[in-house]
Formats: structure tokens, C-alpha cells, sequence
DNA sequence: ATGCTCCTGCGAA
DNA sequence: CTAACGTTCGCAGGAGCAT
């Protein structure tokens, strides 16, 4: 029952590469919303000692000493890649579980296990000439293993050449590269565990694999015990293909500058409310409740700190902006306190239902709901064709004050037909 | 005792 | 010149509450 892990190489760096050929063979960074850490690295970015998730201000020295070159996230690029880089995968298998923005699994239950690792090879090759992103597959009996055997195909572990396949190696072949892991590069082993796994003198992949479960259990969870029994080729993990609906929406974001006044932060969670909203109707869910939440920059130690959300119920469950939006401003009006530099808020849609499973109350007028629907729907249309933010409502401002950092931002090469480079 | 909801912590990308 | 530290999602498990 072999399971293939496809993960793109550095995806956001390769990303930017494939319209910007200069930022081959350099130092490369993308850094996050707001310019804020660093959340992807070429080789060569690495290599300099770039460290994930570091804060853009603490390298920018290294980084100009280097001639690192930074870039701001332009997630409409990606995002758009990415639905490439997927639909050329799902032609490799029956089914495809699509887990992150640059990594899914693929079932390849049934193909000769001798011809695995070519097939892996020309799924490779395949994705490289047809969009360009490199990418790394990883083969083995469970998800877990899967992961693994991709991160040595990354490295390079046992000859690999970007593709490693588990099953072709020997019960103590594998125990030896096994032997050779640090348990922390395990999926589902982080930095806590990790911690607490090194006291108890557990410190690669073999030794978790071989470790008693019932240590495992009774110290740690149940989750680590599935790890645990997947390292040891028992799939406890099912492949996900439907991608189940989710169950809550979440939108926020740091502010450029630090905000102090209601209206500014009732124009922030107007927009979230109003973007996940759109995200909601996308899902063809409706959600029974709404959250808002507001926080005061926690790394300033000086300064005075505030943090508070407010959960408001919906009458009945809705997918309609207005009303979303209301009811997060009215939780908003509930916890703001003035006197504040406020960094960040959020809106969350809770208790997320699919939207035929609603039952209309006696209240309910269908006329209304029509209306309504109808409106939304043009709404999504016009900014589907125009761009994102073209239609908001009111409450949304215009000015944006409290928007994000990105001073580093390329074009969107894919989605806008106003941003691409003049040629010659 | 049992079953809920709410909240926090953790992990992942 | 200074100040500057991400976002979104699911799951487990404990607390608190009601039955």
C-alpha cells in the first residue's frame, strides 16, 4: 500500500524564480506578512545561516553583507502555482490528498513496487517542465513514513536523488539511516516533544521507533503512540481525498503601524469579517457564530498590554457578509478599551455548518434570504474577475491605515495582466 | 460516573 | 534615522458544568 509525499523544494523562493531567472543560483528569501520573518529559503539563503521563521530586522545586516535578496509573500502568486503544481500531480494517481500549499500525498496502492522510484522520477521531471517548481517525493507504507523517506530524498539520504522510496531498502538499512535522524525531524514531533523525548533519552527516529509504546503512552499521548506505530509501517493516518469542510474560518493580521482608535480597528474587522465571509460562501458553509479578538504588540515589555475576543451568536446560522460583519463590529464595540496601541485583531467564523443542512426557523423569511443571496453572489463574482477588495461594504474604509507591511513585493505574474513586466 | 462545551497547548506548513 | 517578531487550521486533553 505505497503512499508517495510530493513537497515543492523552497516553494515560495521557487516560485519567485520561475518569473525572475536572476534569483537563480543567489541567496533568496521570502518573508512573511508585514515583512516579519523569513519563511522560506533557497539553498544558498540557508547556507549563509538564514534560520526559518527569524525576524527579517536580526539578518537584514547578514542579509545585505551577502546580497541576500528578500522578498515580500505575494500569496496570489503562490496560491495560483500551487493549483498547477496539484492538478499535474493528481494525474499520477486515483487518489490525491492535497495537505499544504506545496505538498500533497498520492496513493499509489497497485503499481509495481520496482517501478516506484522511476515513477517518482518522472513526476519530477514532469512538474519541473511543465511549471517549473522542483520538487522532492518520498515513498513508503504510511504517511509518516512517506514524510520521511521525502525528507532524505531532500538530503540526498542513501544516494537519493530526489526520490526515495522506503521499500526498496532492507530491514537493516533502515535501521541504520533510522539511526542517523534526529527525532525531531519526525512530522507530528515538535519542538516540545522533542525537548521531552531528548530527557528520556530518546534521540533519533530508531529509538522512537523502538521504544515502548506503553512509555510512550502513559508520558506523552495518543498522538505520538500513532506516530510511533506508523514509523513501525502500520498506517494509522488515512488519506484525507474529499478534504473534509472546516470547521471554523479564521482572518487576522498585524497592522503596519500600531492603531489606537475604534474606527480604524472596526475597518480591519469589517475586512476580515468581510474576507472570510467570501472564504465561508466558498466552502458552501454557514456559520453559527462569529469571534473577535484584539491584542495589544506583546513583544513591546514596556508598554501597557490588553488582549480580549468576544464570541457573539448569530441569531441562526448565516454565510451573509452584512450580518457578519455586524456582529463582529458589535463584539469589537464590547472589547475595545481606549488608551491602547493595538498590533493585531482577528475575526474567527465558528460552529460551521454545511448550508443545505439548515433548518429555516418560523421566522425565517425565504424573500429575504434570496435577496440576500443574490447580492453575495455578485459580490464574489465581481471580485473574482476584478481583483480582490474591488466590492466591500461600507464599513471596510478605504483608506486601509492599518494595512501590512510589503515593501518587497514582484508582480503578480499569473492572476493580473496589469502587473506583468514590460518585455525586452 | 458520564457527557457536554470551552479553552489551552501543540504541531504543521 | 528608528523600530521592527506570521497566519490558519485540526486535534487532544483538561477544566468546568450539568445531568
Amino acid at each position: 500500500m505505497p503512499i508517495a509525499l510530493v513537497d515543492c523544494n523552497n516553494f515560495y523562493v521557487s516560485c519567485e524564480r520561475v518569473f525572475n531567472p536572476k534569483l537563480e543560483g543567489v541567496p533568496v528569501i521570502v518573508l512573511s506578512n508585514n515583512d516579519g520573518v523569513a519563511v522560506a529559503r533557497s539553498a544558498e539563503a540557508r547556507a549563509l545561516g538564514v534560520n526559518m521563521a527569524e525576524p527579517w530586522f536580526k539578518f537584514e545586516k547578514l542579509a545585505k553583507k551577502h546580497g541576500i535578496i528578500a522578498l515580500s509573500s505575494n500569496y496570489t502568486l503562490y496560491g495560483d502555482m500551487s493549483a498547477r503544481v496539484m492538478s499535474i500531480l493528481s494525474t499520477f494517481s486515483p487518489k490525491q490528498e492535497i495537505y499544504s500549499i506545496d505538498e500533497c500525498f498520492l496513493d499509489l496502492e497497485g503499481f509495481p513496487p520496482e517501478t516506484l522510484v522511476e515513477y517518482g522520477q518522472k513526476i519530477r521531471q514532469t512538474v519541473r517542465r511543465n511549471v517549473g517548481i522542483p520538487v522532492c517525493v518520498g515513498i513508503a507504507d504510511t504517511k509518516t513514513l512517506a514524510k520521511l523517506a521525502n525528507h532524505c530524498a531532500k538530503k540526498g539520504f542513501a544516494g537519493a536523488d530526489g526520490v526515495c522510496d522506503f521499500g526498496r531498502g532492507s530491514e537493516a538499512q533502515l535501521s541504520k539511516l533510522f539511526g542517523r535522524i534526529p527525532v525531531g525531524d519526525v512530522w507530528g514531533v515538535g519542538r516540545k516533544n522533542t525537548e521531552k523525548l531528548l530527557t528520556l533519552g530518546i534521540k533519533t527516529v530508531e529509538d522512537l521507533r523502538t521504544a515502548n509504546p506503553e512509555r510512550i503512552r502513559s508520558q506523552f499521548s495518543i498522538v505520538l503512540v500513532r506516530t510511533q506505530q506508523e514509523l513501525n509501517n502500520v498506517p494509522c493516518i488515512e488519506l484525507d481525498e474529499a478534504g473534509t469542510p472546516r470547521q471554523q474560518i479564521m482572518v487576522s493580521r498585524s497592522f503596519g503601524a500600531t492603531v489606537t482608535a475604534l474606527e480604524d480597528l472596526s475597518e480591519s474587522v469589517a475586512y476580515f469579517a468581510t474576507t472570510a465571509a467570501a472564504k465561508l460562501r466558498q466552502d458552501g458553509s454557514v456559520a453559527a457564530s462569529v469571534c473577535v479578538y484584539l491584542h495589544t504588540n506583546a513583544f513591546k515589555e514596556g508598554e501597557p498590554q490588553y488582549q480580549q475576543s468576544k464570541i457573539v451568536p448569530l441569531s441562526q446560522p448565516s454565510d451573509d457578509t452584512t450580518v457578519l460583519v455586524k456582529a463582529a463590529l458589535a463584539g469589537l464595540k464590547q472589547i475595545y478599551r481606549g488608551g491602547f496601541s493595538y498590533k493585531k485583531s482577528g475575526v474567527m467564523l465558528m460552529g460551521l455548518q454545511p448550508k443545505g443542512s439548515v433548518q429555516p426557523t418560523l421566522f425565517d423569511n425565504p424573500v429575504e434570504h434570496a435577496k440576500s443571496d443574490g447580492l453575495m453572489h455578485v459580490m464574489d463574482e465581481i471580485n473574482r474577475k476584478m481583483g480582490k477588495g474591488s466590492v466591500g461594504i461600507a464599513a471596510s474604509g478605504v483608506g486601509h491605515g492599518w494595512a501590512m507591511r510589503r515593501d518587497k513585493m514582484s508582480p503578480n505574474y499569473t492572476t493580473d495582466w496589469n502587473e506583468l513586466p514590460e518585455a525586452g
